[in-house]
RNA sequence: GGCGCUAUGGUGCAACGGUUAGCACGCGGCCCUUUCAAGGCCGAAAUACGGGUUCGAUUCCCGUUAGCGCUACCA
């Protein structure tokens, strides 16, 4: 083996002179789904934990399913996650030329031939090929025409590229994830380099095979991490790295991860896209604290890393083998968690983000004596948060005097018809504090609870909802506190009449 | 169909020849309590199946099964 593993069992080679280099190479026929951010997230950790490269690369040569418009959207997902990159982002429709002239390199030195034959031969294997398992049993066989010995099928067809893969020969190389791999050539197709050129195209395309190749040779990619799926197609593109005359990058592929249902994640699923989990009200550090852990472990039980923490500690040799099913229950887990533990400062610009999606922020609580009310009062409502949105839903009422009473929190504490007498003695007894802190609160309606013959808990719930709209909310006083005397003394007032009813 | 990869509770991971198989999410219960969360404690729940190798297999080997991947002029 030309590389070994360092001490932190992170694969390099043994002579690199500078970090290693790593890309991340969507394609814009999508949003940025969760497989491909954790991928771009293994790679990002393992570029910045080996003070390496990562770059970003389009692979847009499809003309057909592309759709450039998607390119923002994916780069806007990348930046969300905090997954910002080095190089990049280049596109590979603009270096077309690069595929072609190693195309014309492949033809010369014998290593790839043109192929003849009919697109059509070819194309659509997947739709002859029946999902539902009834009649027809189409074995798909490996591609060996008579072009391979030099009799073109048809002359008259414009030619594509393709591979000659030597046959009789054995391809291997090893793979920091799943170890040793080796497969006859036999079983390997000779593979399209470069398609037959189209109708008005300026010229042939490249097929993801050479593309990657070709761009990872000329990037000086050290390390190729990426999905298992392409696991198959290491073998073809180390044939490809050898007839060009290149070195092998060391592969690292990561297992895929699968929806409830255990089969791949796609759309079916509900939630593919990390832009959907970033208007669900996700926080990207907790995202990221989760996507890693689905396929890759520290090696103990540690669960909740911080992003320096997750950098000092990941390591390919912690990547397991096993595809894994997204978990949307964990991943929320992991928000509360980020929500409640973070240092307040952090939190605070995401809830100001999100009172502005919802259209009730208001400037003053930025900075000077707002400002720490507004630290407070998110400090207060944090511990009963999931996503963001919690914050101006069921927190809307600490922030907005327009909101709603909750028919549920109506129907549960607001029974009892004593209850209007009750509030608007209550509201006398606090507009009369002369000094509004906690105690002087919680004195008074106790004290009235005390004199009135009734539980505490039922002005309590009763006043939870008068001021909030909501059943659940912080203990009563600190909302009286985060809310004010004048508001609180208001609303309770306001709410006399919907008690009634 | 062919080739390959994978296989620990429902889910994500740990145990890398010897443990009462550990942790977390989720689930159930209890505590706390001013609602609801959070938190604490307790509990149910797994080595896919069958053969080997070994004094001893979750762990190594073989087979079966299942899932997934590749088998495109998609990436």
């Amino acid at each position: 083996m030309a590389y070994g593993k360092c001490n932190d069992g992170n694969w390099v080679r043994g002579n690199a002179m500078s970090g290693p280099r790593v890309r991340f190479a969507p394609s814009p026929t999508g949003y940025l789904h969760v497989g491909g951010a954790r991928t771009a997230l293994f790679n990002w950790l393992f570029s910045h934990r080996e003070k390496g490269t990562f770059i970003l690369r389009v692979e847009d040569t499809d003309v057909e399913r592309n759709r450039p418009q998607l390119v923002d959207g994916i780069l806007e997902s990348l930046k969300w996650l905090g997954l910002d990159w080095d190089e990049g982002p280049y596109f590979q429709s603009q270096r077309l030329p690069l595929y072609r002239a190693a195309a014309e390199k492949l033809l010369a030195n014998g290593s790839a031939y043109l192929c003849y034959c009919p697109p059509e031969k070819y194309a659509g294997g997947d739709a002859a090929d029946p999902e539902d398992g009834e009649s027809q049993t189409i074995s798909r066989r490996i591609t060996r025409c008579g072009c391979r010995d030099g009799q073109p099928t048809d002359p008259n067809q414009k030619p594509a590229v393709r591979f000659r893969v030597k046959l009789g020969e054995t391809t291997a190389f090893d793979d920091a994830v799943f170890g040793h791999r080796e497969i006859s050539n036999d079983e390997i197709e000779d593979f399209v380099l470069l398609r037959s050129p189209r109708e008005g195209a300026e010229g042939a395309l490249p097929t993801y095979q050479l593309g990657a190749v070709v761009d990872d040779i000329e990037m000086r990619i050290t390390h190729v991490i990426r999905g298992a799926d392409h696991l198959s197609n290491t073998p073809k593109q180390e044939l490809l790295y050898r007839a060009l005359g290149a070195e092998l990058p060391i592969f690292a592929h990561v297992p895929l991860i699968l929806g409830p249902d255990r089969t791949r994640l796609s759309k079916r699923h509900g939630a593919t896209s990390v832009a959907m989990y970033k208007d669900d009200g996700f926080l990207p550090e907790a995202f990221r604290n989760f996507l890693c852990l689905l396929g890759w472990s520290a090696g103990d039980d540690s669960e909740f890393m911080r992003t320096p923490e997750l950098l000092e500690r990941f390591s390919l040799a912690g990547v397991s083998r096993t595809n894994a099913v997204f978990d949307r229950a964990k991943l929320e887990w992991f928000n509360t968690q980020y929500l409640q533990r973070l240092p307040i400062e952090e939190v605070t610009p995401e809830v100001k983000g999100e009172l502005q999606r919802a259209g009730i922020w208001k400037n003053e609580w930025d900075s000077g004596p707002g400002g720490g009310w507004f630290a407070r009062t998110v400090d207060l409502l944090r511990p009963r948060t999931r996503l963001l949105p919690d914050f101006s839903h069921w927190g809307r009422g600490f922030f907005s005097d327009d909101f709603d009473y909750d028919p549920a929190a109506r129907q549960k504490f607001w029974k009892d018809e004593k209850l209007p007498t009750l509030m608007a003695k209550l509201a006398h007894a606090l507009d009369a504090i002369p000094e509004w802190n906690h105690d002087a609160c919680e004195h008074a309606l106790r004290g009235l609870a005390e004199s009135e013959g009734v539980k505490a808990g039922l002005l309590i719930n009763a006043a939870r909802v008068a001021i909030v709209g909501q059943a659940v909310a912080p203990p009563l006083f600190e909302s009286f506190l985060a809310i004010g005397k004048t508001r609180v003394v208001e609303r309770l007032r306001q709410a006399l009449p919907a008690m009634q009813s």
